[in-house]
DNA sequence: TACGTTTCCGAAAACCTTTTAGTTCGCTGC
DNA sequence: GCAGCGAACTAAAAGGTTTTCGGAAACGTA
């Protein structure tokens, strides 16, 4: 009787009216019955779920869209995908909305001004109903809101404009919780060397660094050395360093790859890490810090749950409970052997 | 007069109602100015446009695709982006569907194939044109072509049915390219370190060796050795393999994490790489392959490219022009100083 | 039988756009 | 004065779904 159909005829696609006539009712029973309306007969309901199986019917979300005037999707705008930090926000937001019945629509913009206007006309031709804009860093970018009809929500990166939404890590926090770790293991000599300074990034980890040091009452011993974010540059940094200030017990890097630099000339130089010189990293990308030796304390910004975060505060403001401004959101200390045993 | 508005009112969007209202014309009519059809006088058409600007009318594209049955929509089904590999195929894939006009609707399946299926009718049920499975790694996946009435193209994983189409990166040659290298440098004494035996990557890598050394007559030196594919495993590597073979002249990494691993190593027991011994890795990961001492050789898998020619053929497929099969893509080699000058 | 109530179902409108099939109007040619 | 024609325009249908509202049937009550 029922013959199950293993597979798709390409191309045909069976609408609410063929399932409405293999049942023998009207489209407006059907629509009932498969949305679990009042007004159907339990018989009814069953003959119409039974032919909609029987069609492998699915609704046509674009009618759906059009009469309700939601579409249930939103757009992912970044600059930079390819980026190192938009990626895990992108998944945590993809993520949330994955679980919350929401499509993504994505767009790269490839940092091109131009082109990101055209993919927002795009999107908003699509009738999104919310968006998400990430940042490349987490330097303030123009905002979008005004052109876009839609809640907005900045993530990583935050908007210039702070009647915006925007999310972003608190590297203040995540730099002070970092160099309150060294002083906790009673290092008191602690050098800095980050990226480039005009990072918002390395200077509010500075920032970070400064607080902590203020509040034990320790000076930081030399300069901050900013250089490009790579390991190179800590390599080069520890060879500097390790020169001018050869005293120091402890460094605080502004990322991973500066770490991972510095722990392997620290290492060729002879000093132990972590007995004579403990080494905090910033970021968490696991091919370096789970990789170096040894393995290194770190930051982890938690940009996966930022993005999370987001996607769920758009939600929120989509159905019009929206809280401007920027939240910071904490970072997290992922303590491993360069830093020492606690 | 025309008071221009900047910023959008949220939540009003106007219809091409709006538009023929303000420029005094039919819909109809206004539909043919905006689409620059014919039958319409230049100076009604200038009305038309101006109100569209005055107003700042988007087409509604859910309205157009219910009624054209296109969408310009394709779905990205991912089992797992947060993958190294993925990520440069999605965006190599994205980047040539914006160029076309395209939009993408993003799923990652997290590796579970139940939510693989829940998204694939959300997907479906939006109407996309077409789709793009990309695979977590270069081993076979089920096909879910059958469950879909639209063209699908796989990318980096290939489908198990031979009847889908497929893009895959050729290991066999990239292997190949590198080893062929290795012995155009003069080297005779080539080892094999690479990833779990498992993986068709590692296989593939493996024939690729084969094929090289046997069309140069020489005989691998030492067994293939197989582990995890990260950096521990290459330094582990590198002591026993410099302990049982120190005769060897060359090694060929199944990855850039195994090569840095094994370089690391060489370096620390006195070998000087290139002279004593050239190493070649797998993937340019750039984080590794440029930051190593010395920066490495390594086979690039043009994976965005690879991503990009997946998308087009998906254009094609849509257009009814498909070529099935498992298509290889050739690899890059890109030289180094792990493996001296040329 | 007449009437009210409940239960179930269907016709039609609405969403927004494109396209088809006219309709109107002015003009040419006879 | 009229057939014929082309240019410019419009009314209406189509696409798939949900929702509103009206209607029909069934049942109970007076």
């Amino acid at each position: 009787m029922a013959c199950t159909v293993s597979g798709v005829r390409k191309g045909f696609r069976p609408t609410i009216t063929d399932v409405a006539a293999l049942a023998g009712v009207s489209i407006a029973t059907a629509s009932k019955a498969l949305n679990g309306r009042q007004d159907v007969r339990d018989s009814t309901r069953q003959r119409v779920l039974e032919a909609a199986r029987e069609l492998a019917f699915q609704p046509n979300e674009l009618a759906r869209g059009l009469l309700s005037g939601q579409t249930r999707t939103v757009g992912l705008l970044t600059s930079d995908s390819a980026g190192r930090f938009g990626i895990p926000v992108l998944l945590g937001a993809e993520d949330a909305f994955g679980a919350g019945e929401m499509a993504v629509l994505l767009c790269d913009a490839r940092g091109d001004a131009i082109r990101e206007q055209h993919h927002l006309r795009a999107l908003l031709s699509r009738r999104i109903d919310g968006l998400i804009v990430v940042g490349e860093s987490t330097d303030p970018r123009p905002s979008v809101s005004s052109d876009v009809p839609v809640p907005v929500v900045y993530a990583y990166g935050p908007s210039e404009d702070p009647a915006d939404v925007s999310f972003v890590p608190d590297d203040v926090g995540g730099a002070a919780m970092a160099v309150r770790h060294l002083l906790a293991m009673g290092r008191r000599r602690v050098a800095h060397v980050t990226g480039p300074a005009h990072y918002k990034a390395a200077r509010d980890r500075e920032e970070g660094l400064r607080l902590a040091l203020a509040e034990a009452g320790v000076a930081q011993t030399g300069q901050t050395l900013c250089g490009p974010w790579s390991q190179r540059w800590g390599r080069h940094a520890a060879e500097m360093l390790l020169m001018a200030e050869p005293e120091i017990d402890a460094v605080f890097c502004g990322s991973d790859q500066i770490a991972a630099g510095f722990v392997e000339i620290a290492r060729e130089r002879g000093r132990r890490v972590p007995d004579d010189l403990a080494v905090v990293g910033y970021d968490n990308w696991e091919v370096l810090s789970t990789e170096t030796r040894p393995a290194l304390t770190t930051v982890d910004m938690n940009l996966e749950m930022l993005g999370r975060t987001a996607a769920q505060h758009l939600f929120a403001a989509i159905d019009g409970r929206a809280t401007p401004g920027v939240h910071r959101m904490p970072c997290e200390l992922v303590i491993r052997d360069s830093t020492g045993r606690s």
